[in-house]
RNA sequence: GGUUCCUUAGCCAAGUGGUAAGGCAAUAGACUGCAACUCUGUGAUCAUCAGUUCAAAUCUGAUAGGAACCUCCA
């Protein structure tokens, strides 16, 4: 599996969290079936914003790059997300990309005019496949561009000759390489010739994915993934993110102040391939579902605790109804639905006269197992042996009518977020 | 202008031919020493109009409103 990963000009927004979110809740779901998932994602280090950063702080573009890989993995941690299997950066493929170029060169399938390259997209009779659209639809489209070197105005960058920057060496000229071969190279030197999933924010697939299957076919014979994944956008009350609205959230921040499982609670709540919208009612919804969800673990895992039982069995039926609404293309609102309802069965069991141990403990173990499918990751609760004399004095407050008494260690026990 | 897509109760959101899951909020109860937690009950004919069908939220067409992409923004 390879997702496109981000360029690192900037800090992340939550828009970047959402494919981060979708796409590790998509491998652990895998993982959940016995699959063994090889997930990678790239770093795009080189682009002209980074120069231009760069520029503006008077560092070099390593300097910029770094910072802003550094901050992006504080944000993928944060959230949970599973280590990848490799992170490929630009500058570090520059030789494997040229090389590529040269074969689709080689090939036909790319010419050069004064140091760049370009990529004949009409050599490739499958165009459009991906973004389901037709080579001429394109061309009415396509705005009048002031570059006349293509043959085509479809046509697209392979490789630029650049004057300034951090620039390389190739055949062609001094300059670098375009966005759209840098990800089929990678994944070509990572995996081979195809994938079996390939996901990104389904504003890539046109021209990016496109771009890349097109480079794919013309140089391997075939699409470059078996799957095509693409997760919607994330709007802030209802409108679309951008620096001109002044809407940006940065994904740290909303981390910060919500916490990693809150913010995946609330991008699942809504299914990947539809639009994300983030309010303060969402966020407060969220927040409260999370929360019961929580309270209701707390307490079976406290009386398990206290009672002694450490079973790991885990409630099948439920797990797998879980499991089946996750492998329908991620439907996690019906998932959801199915650890209400499990929820709602622990509070059930949990009041029970005589607690039926087995279950509680089943039913627990399930909706960790769940959560952690949805990378909601929640800590078993352990108490020392203080909790439990406070658990144990409370009650016996309770019983001789003590109600002064038992509302004090109750206020222990809370200050230590066990009621 | 071209392409793709969306419109389900106050809010969020499943459901893609057989008479509308779930959650939040609201409201009425129950439980409880009090509080918290929890449990139970209560709500929509699915943007509008027309058509296909024994049967449509689900298919077709039109209308209204909205979105994305065509600008290396996830």
């Amino acid at each position: 599996m390879y997702v496109c990963g981000p360029t690192v000009y900037n800090h992340a927004h939550i828009g970047n969290a959402r494919p981060i979110i979708v796409f590790d809740t998509l491998r652990r779901v895998l993982e959940a079936n016995g699959y063994h998932v090889k997930y990678v994602s790239n770093y795009t280090d080189v682009d002209d914003k980074i120069i231009n950063k760069a520029k503006e702080e008077g560092v070099t573009e390593k300097e910029i790059a770094e910072r802003y890989i550094k901050a992006y993995q504080a944000v993928r941690d944060s959230l949970n997300a599973e280590n990848l299997y490799a992170t490929p950066k630009v500058t570090e493929c520059m030789d494997d990309i040229i090389a590529f170029i040269d074969l689709l060169v080689k090939k036909g399938h790319a010419y050069e005019v004064e140091g760049d390259v370009y990529f004949r997209v009409n050599s490739v009779d499958t165009y459009g496949e991906i973004s389901k659209q037709k080579i001429d639809d394109l061309l009415v489209g396509a705005r009048i561009e002031e570059n006349t070197k293509k043959e085509n105005p479809l046509d697209f960058a392979l490789w630029k000759r650049m004057e300034e920057g951090i620039r390389w060496d190739s055949p062609w000229s001094l300059g670098r390489p375009g966005w759209h071969t840098e990800c089929v190279v990678m994944i070509n030197k990572i995996f081979g010739n195809q994938i079996d999933i390939h996901g990104g924010g389904t504003d890539l697939r046109f021209p990016h994915h496109e771009n890349e299957v097109a480079q794919s076919r013309a140089c391997y014979g075939n699409s470059i993934a078996n799957y095509w994944m693409h997760n919607a956008m994330i709007n802030i009350n209802n409108e679309k993110m951008s620096k001109s609205l002044g809407n940006v959230w940065w994904a740290k921040d909303v981390i910060e102040k919500l916490g990693g499982n809150v913010v995946r609670w609330l991008m699942n709540s809504v299914h990947y391939r539809g639009e994300c919208n983030i309010s303060d009612e969402v966020i407060e919804t969220a927040k409260t579902e999370l929360g019961k969800v929580e309270t209701a673990l707390r307490q079976g895992m406290v009386k398990l605790e206290i009672l002694k039982s450490t079973n790991t069995d885990i409630i099948d039926d439920s797990f797998n109804r879980f499991l089946e609404a996750m492998n329908d293309d991620l439907n996690t609102p019906n998932a959801y639905a199915e650890i209400f309802e499990t929820v709602k069965q622990l509070n059930n069991a949990l009041r029970q006269r005589d607690v039926d141990l087995e279950k509680v403990n089943g039913l627990v173990n399930a909706i960790v197992k769940m959560l952690e499918v949805l990378g909601v990751i929640e800590n078993r609760v352990h108490l020392s042996e203080e909790d439990l004399e406070l658990f144990e004095r409370w009650n016996e407050y309770k019983a001789q009518k003590d109600f002064a008494q038992a509302d004090i260690v109750r206020n222990q026990l809370i200050e230590r977020g066990l009621i």
